[in-house]
DNA sequence: CAAGGCGTTGTAATA
DNA sequence: GTATTACAACGCCTT
């Protein structure tokens, strides 16, 4: 235990308010994200200003599904974190606390039954958790128990670069880092917590309270998962894998994103997404620990594509995102692109089951079903074709297949890659569109991921496995897959739909800039723009709806002997609404 | 305000 | 096959 001043000085530091820097407190830490042990301000502050001590985690399924746990692969990731969890803390002389049921009626008895005097919870960004903490705040009004928070899932107080930056988040990477620069280096970890933190501060133990607050396991929850868990969650399991990276100071000096191996059989990369994302491990110790390797080394990589580029990234959305209303979705969002993008639920199914016809495609979304995590540039490559490069299909869509199989799925993260690869926002040059086939073949020209992945077509010579339509009928035989039979003919002609979605996204930029140029003609009369742009409106809909009848769209996916019919290429241009211009590893 | 520079991770042609 | 180069392109940002 510290002496009292710099106990004190301590928590000062923490953000806790001088009255609430008692030792009597008793207090209940909420575990939501943050799920560790090191560098964990909060809990550290929790333990510093109480008498006694009860770490919960509330297991409310409605809030979980919404905010944190949309598939089985995350679930399970979730609960062996929370089992981990459960564990280091046993080992302190602890114990979690895990309770069942609406988060505000958990609290609510809780708080009644304990005695509580303080709830303490790690700072989160996103509206599910914003929300909730002015829940618990208010609850804490009423029932007369204080509440303290502190940044822990992020580098920064996000808003404090927002206000750094002027009010408003920046935009591009480049004037992120400038900010960034101002703020100086990200605060130093806190210390790991210890068994002496739970001597002077205790958790008590109900006699009951073994198994009535122990870790659920799946089958508790009904929840099946078939597949082998790839990645452990949790705090020791992460701070393994962590550890083994760091062993490798050559490779961690010369990281460089774009030069990493998207199908790589290993993960080419940190393959930590999932700890940071859960929290099990601390980006600020990350951050830190590459900066203590830097230090060391005579040249290293820089942000945007090193280590600590990736961290920067995350937190560049993060930024983003909490700055951004509606940041998940195109409508009300003022950073993101309008689109009129198609509504065709069957291409959509192809695209989400593996069933393109484009080994890369469907391989790296085989390999996403069954182990939840895929490499960067491999979520690039079908983020791409889903949206602007084959199948114009919305990136909220694609967006919402990644967050139930994900096992990093991340609020910020997520929304602000799809809108990246989409074209929708950050990323400007559409006419970069990644094919199908030439991308995987790049760094795998055998085509051994897409054999591990799509066993079907793991006899293919590799002179046809990325597109095993054109193989001669004889080869297909002798490789025992019959193209169109035991696995299906490509969904698309590349080079035709993505030549005619480039000139529909052309076309949305031309309309978007002459929308804009009316709202700069008009700027002194907003009337006279509402009126503009509820005219351009109503032509909008004769015109689409023409566009968008059911021949030319079957046409379009129909495919017979790799002939896919492209669509006439141009896009009814009042179709595009008024982006309201306001303004993020995978 | 106009113009030029720049952007995490293209493509096609050429050597 | 591999590496280099030219190209094309648009919006945001800085000067």
């Amino acid at each position: 235990m510290l002496p009292e001043c710099c106990r004190k000085n301590h928590l000062a530091a923490l953000g806790w308010g001088q009255s609430d820097i008692i030792m009597t407190h008793r207090t209940i830490h909420l575990f939501r994200k943050g799920l560790r042990l090191h560098d964990n301000p909060t809990l550290l502050g929790a333990l510093e200003s109480s008498a006694v001590l009860y770490p919960v985690f509330i297991l409310d399924r409605a809030f979980m599904e919404e905010a944190m746990a949309r598939g089985v692969l995350r679930w399970r990731f979730i609960l062996q974190s929370l089992q981990d969890l459960q564990r280091s803390l046993a080992a302190l002389g602890s114990r979690l606390y895990v309770v069942e049921g609406r988060y505000d009626q958990v609290l609510r008895e809780k708080v009644r039954q304990w005695g509580i005097t303080q709830v303490t919870f790690d700072t989160e960004v996103e509206p599910f958790f914003t929300r909730l903490d002015d829940d618990i705040r208010a609850l804490g009004q009423e029932m007369g128990f204080s509440v303290q928070s502190c940044v822990a899932h992020t580098l920064y107080d996000v808003q404090r670069i927002i206000k750094a930056n002027g009010g408003e988040a920046p935009l591009t990477y480049k004037k992120f880092l400038h900010v960034l620069a101002l703020l100086g280096a990200p605060e130093t970890p806190a210390r790991r917590i210890t068994r002496e933190d739970f001597r002077q501060c205790r958790t008590p133990t109900e006699e009951e309270s073994e198994e009535k607050y122990r870790v659920p396991s799946l089958e508790d929850l009904g929840i099946v998962v078939e597949s082998e868990a790839l990645w452990v969650g949790g705090e020791t399991e992460g701070l393994q894998r962590l550890e083994q990276h760091m062993q490798n100071q050559g490779w961690i000096e010369n990281f460089t994103k774009p030069r990493t191996i998207p199908n790589s059989l290993l993960p080419s990369t940190t393959g930590l997404s999932p700890y940071f994302s859960l929290g099990c491990l601390s980006v600020r110790m990350f951050y830190h620990r590459l900066s203590n390797i830097y230090a060391q080394s005579k040249n290293h990589s820089l942000p945007p594509v090193s280590l600590q580029g990736q961290v920067l990234w995350r937190e560049f959305f993060y930024t983003v995102a909490a700055a951004t209303p509606n940041f998940t979705r195109m409508a009300g969002n003022p950073i993101c692109l309008q689109i009129d993008w198609y509504k065709d639920q069957e291409a959509l199914d192809r695209w989400k089951t593996a069933r393109t016809g484009f080994p890369w495609i469907d391989a790296i979304m085989t390999q996403l079903r069954q182990e939840g995590w895929i490499h960067h540039l491999a979520r690039h490559a079908v983020a791409c074709f889903l949206t602007r490069g084959d199948l114009w299909i919305s990136w909220e869509e694609g967006m919402k297949v990644f967050e139930e199989h994900l096992l990093d799925a991340d609020y910020s993260v997520n929304a602000g890659n799809w809108m990246w690869l989409s074209a929708s926002a950050f990323f400007h040059q559409y006419t970069r569109i990644f094919c199908p086939v030439r991308f995987g073949r790049r760094t795998d020209p055998e085509g051994h991921y897409l054999r591990k992945y799509l066993p079907v077509l793991k006899n293919f010579p590799s002179q046809y496995i990325y597109e095993p339509w054109t193989a001669p009928q004889q080869v297909q035989l002798e490789a025992g897959c019959i193209i169109g039979k035991d696995y299906p003919l490509p969904m698309v002609n590349h080079r035709e739909v993505s030549e005619s979605n480039l000139a529909l996204m052309r076309e949305v930029r031309r309309e978007q800039e002459k929308t804009a140029q009316l709202t700069r003609d008009t700027a002194d009369d907003p009337m006279e723009v509402g009126k503009k742009r509820a005219c351009q409106r109503e032509a909008e809909t004769d015109r689409s709806d023409a566009f968008l009848e059911k021949p030319e769209r079957a046409k379009r996916f129909s495919h017979a002997e790799g002939e896919a019919k492209a669509l006439a290429c141009s896009w009814p241009s009042e179709t595009l609404r008024l982006p309201a211009l306001g303004r993020e590893v995978m």
